[in-house]
DNA sequence: CGGCTAAGTGTCAAACTGACGCTAAGGCGG
DNA sequence: CCGCCTTAGCGTCAGTTTGACACTTAGCCG
């Protein structure tokens, strides 16, 4: 930081990419735009960092004022920040954005500041027809990619499913973000063997239907040893 | 963003994490401060973002004030944001994190704001023993460790190697920056193996010593199947 | 009770990994 | 000019992992 130089002062917010997985679909969270500019677009919820606020607080304050839930049933981490200079015809705007990971979740309240707010297919949102407000297409596509990529070497899928999960409701989960079919034997195999991802809790359920499927809670680790590739 | 909030306004930074294998060692790009607060501390480079900037330019232009080096010649890419109330005692500021990795350097010129400017290792600056300034050495951290984990499934190693290297240039990067030792024969059968990391050029070098090396360009691939993994 | 569903185990060939031996090709000192 | 030193690059082999797919298990439902 250079004491001779001007600080220019800027807007700060915080956007929210709120991910789940609904109706076998990647679903994220949007909120319809009362206000010029955008009036009536969709748009990612989020709002101004205030004063005493670290980010990450923030973020979990969003969080809670959009969906009505606590912050702790969502796995939250910084995603990026964006800040072009014409990103908001109001004013210099630096935003944080956040990426907010759940299971199936109750059809949000709207919030505050929102006309409404509902679930929306991923694949809809980013085909640009019916585009999102400033540029929060693109944050929600870099969202949606880091999802993508960290179920491969972190834990990160279990963060969309209940407290306690099957496999095959992981292997939904892996189906679904990744748009791919995986082989049910070699998936079960392959996680069950990776050191650390899953704790049984030694409970079944028949949710499934079939034979009763045995419950895990995730594990402890942070990395996946070996990973699971796309 | 909430149109009927306040927009408390903030000074919005950027600090770079410069990093280069430099004498067997990942090391740091660190400026030393000339003013208070933490006068005579070592801290990373950075400056404000201005008025019209894009953050990505402000990186790129606090990155060539700090070395006198066009940016074309280092990877650059967003790391974190860093937003805590204090973390600045003069005023309440939101820096934007970047990570740059380059070839080895000639010794940085003094920026025109800092007292003085050099190459440190890592392992000295996160020891505790000479802290960084503000929140730096937590910065530097998730720096250190955004590019230790990305050499595993990027060609990121490449961007801390000259424009055309041999292979076992390309192992020593992946040893100085994991802190391991690498099989020579097991690495150049993976990454030649490693569709689209390496392009022959043609050319060999004796630079090394011993029988003449083939030198290799980084290919065009953005992921690594597979990735080496530590 | 018999058939349906999905869970979970087993098998096997192909690919990959890690440990390590061997040859190739230049520089250098005598 | 000739060995010797150094590092590059290829080869081998056993143990492991992967992907494809058959089979058995266990509850549900009519």
């Amino acid at each position: 930081m250079a004491p001779g130089d001007a600080h220019p002062s800027v807007a700060v917010t915080v956007d929210l990419v709120v991910l789940t997985v609904r109706s076998e679909q990647l679903q994220a969270l949007t909120v319809q735009r009362g206000e010029a500019p955008y009036a009536g677009r969709w748009a990612l919820p989020g709002g101004f960092l205030q004063p005493d606020e670290d980010l990450p607080d923030a973020a979990a304050r969003e969080l809670h004022e959009e969906t009505g839930l606590s912050s702790d049933r969502f796995h939250l981490e910084q995603l990026a920040s964006y800040g072009a200079p014409d990103r908001d015809p109001r004013m210099r705007t630096v935003t944080v954005a956040y990426i907010a990971l759940a299971a199936d979740l109750p059809v949000p309240t709207a919030g505050t500041d929102a006309a409404d707010a509902r679930w929306q297919p991923v694949s809809e949102l980013l085909e640009g027809d019916r585009e999102l407000a400033f540029d929060h297409a693109a944050i929600l596509a870099d969202g949606v990619e880091r999802a993508r990529s960290k179920l491969e070497y972190t834990p990160l899928a279990a963060a969309f499913c209940p407290s306690e999960f099957t496999v095959s409701e992981l292997r939904h989960v892996y189906e679904v973000v990744w748009g791919t079919v995986l082989d049910p034997r070699n998936f079960h195999r392959k996680v069950t063997r990776t050191e650390g991802f899953l704790e049984p809790t030694g409970d079944t359920t028949t949710r499934e239907g079939g034979r009763p499927a045995r419950l895990y809670r995730v594990g402890t680790v942070a990395q996946l040893h070996p990973p699971l590739l796309r």
